[in-house]
DNA sequence: AAACCGGGGAT
DNA sequence: ATCCCAGGTTT
């Protein structure tokens, strides 16, 4: 069991000498405003919220207004802070009140976490902020100070660590002030705790905390593993020959490739003569496998398997634009992704073996 | 350009 | 039940 050193009363205490204590959800903290606030805050910093804030609570004071008004106007309130499926979900849940629950929150945090747009975390800042009820939040601010606090060794990403955290709030949360402790705990995190250059040396809890005493308390959260292996991707890419010329793809302007011509592609389960024949409308007279070989980007290595595919062209594809025929020598002249080249270059060699 | 972030959606 | 992503910002 680890002991509570007297957590919850040195953040308390903190928070009574620097907490911001003036923030307008701070006010009158029915859960309705506090709700509103916690989500705004989710995704965008104190001094933007707070216009916003404002203005909303304006417009909508209370959940019935909310739930009645247009979904345009909500998201017209909304406009500039982003993240607009968060405002959907709020319109939707405020819906969800006034229609099952008399416009009144759910007495318990399951009943809370029913709402869309809110989960654990939310439904706990809620619940304790405004009916200081003893339910631990995890937002990535107290997951910070936790971390750093007891040195966790691993990445709160991991579903184990994220459980042990979660145990971690749970212990340390009090019974009374509740509320103000989940504010202090968020206050802790934005303000001293920080990601980058935390001021230790002003914290409550610095005389205890294993992170500091490591001497690098910003190696804590442990950061997300770096994937040593990039995942890998399998493609089928086909040489469709015809009259020596060969068929080539143009890409999408975006994305990988981006306006480039390539090889017709196939997924990797698939069969490649049908595709070919229902997709690139030719007929298929001979397939000849040519090997595999590896492309690596920054971010994934991409298998390919390339088949050299001798058809007759049934009809005329070329007119469709996104595909055309080209001789080799056309071919090689154009911008082609590396692989692509390779291939049609191998290729070459190839067809002198035939 | 990479990490981060709570919840939702997909598997 | 678990993994992964959308949609942004911050470092």
């Amino acid at each position: 069991m680890i002991p509570k050193q007297n957590f919850a009363p040195r953040v308390l205490g903190w928070f009574d000498q620097h907490g911001r204590k003036h923030l307008p959800w701070q006010q009158n903290k029915t859960p309705y405003r506090v709700w509103i606030s916690e989500i705004m805050l989710q995704q965008t910093q104190v001094t933007t919220v707070i216009p916003y804030y404002e203005r909303f609570m304006e417009s909508f004071p209370d959940v019935y207004a909310l739930a009645k008004a247009p979904q345009d106007e909500v998201l017209s309130h909304w406009s500039g802070l982003g993240y607009y499926a968060r405002a959907r979900n709020m319109h939707k849940a405020a819906q969800k009140l006034v229609d099952d629950w008399q416009g009144e929150f759910p007495m318990t945090q399951e009943g809370v976490c029913e709402l869309p747009g809110i989960g654990r975390s939310t439904a706990a800042a809620i619940l304790s902020i405004s009916r200081n009820e003893s339910l631990a939040i995890l937002d990535g601010n107290v997951k910070r100070v936790l971390a750093r606090y007891h040195a966790v060794p691993t990445w709160p990403g991991e579903r184990k660590t994220e459980a042990a955290m979660w145990e971690l709030a749970e212990h340390y949360m009090p019974d009374d002030r509740c509320g103000e402790y989940t504010q202090a705990m968020m206050d802790l995190g934005a303000t001293l705790c920080t990601r980058s250059k935390p001021r230790c040396g002003e914290c409550p809890l610095q005389e205890d905390c294993v992170g500091l005493a490591t001497g690098v308390p910003t190696d804590f959260p442990k950061s997300k593993p770096k994937k040593a292996a990039k995942p890998v991707k399998t493609t089928q890419m086909l040489v469709l020959l015809a009259d020596d010329q060969v068929l080539l793809e143009k890409r999408p302007a975006t994305g990988i490739w981006g306006g480039l011509w390539s090889l017709p592609e196939v997924a990797q389960d698939e069969d490649i003569i049908q595709a070919a024949e229902q997709r690139l409308q030719v007929s298929v007279q001979d397939v000849i496998s040519l090997s595999s070989f590896r492309h690596t980007f920054s971010h994934y290595h991409l298998d390919i398997v390339p088949s050299e595919l001798w058809v007759t062209a049934s009809t005329t594809i070329q007119e469709q634009g996104k595909y055309q025929w080209f001789s080799r020598a056309q071919a090689l002249a154009l911008g082609l992704p590396a692989p692509v080249r390779t291939i049609l270059e191998t290729h070459q060699s190839m067809r002198q073996l035939i």
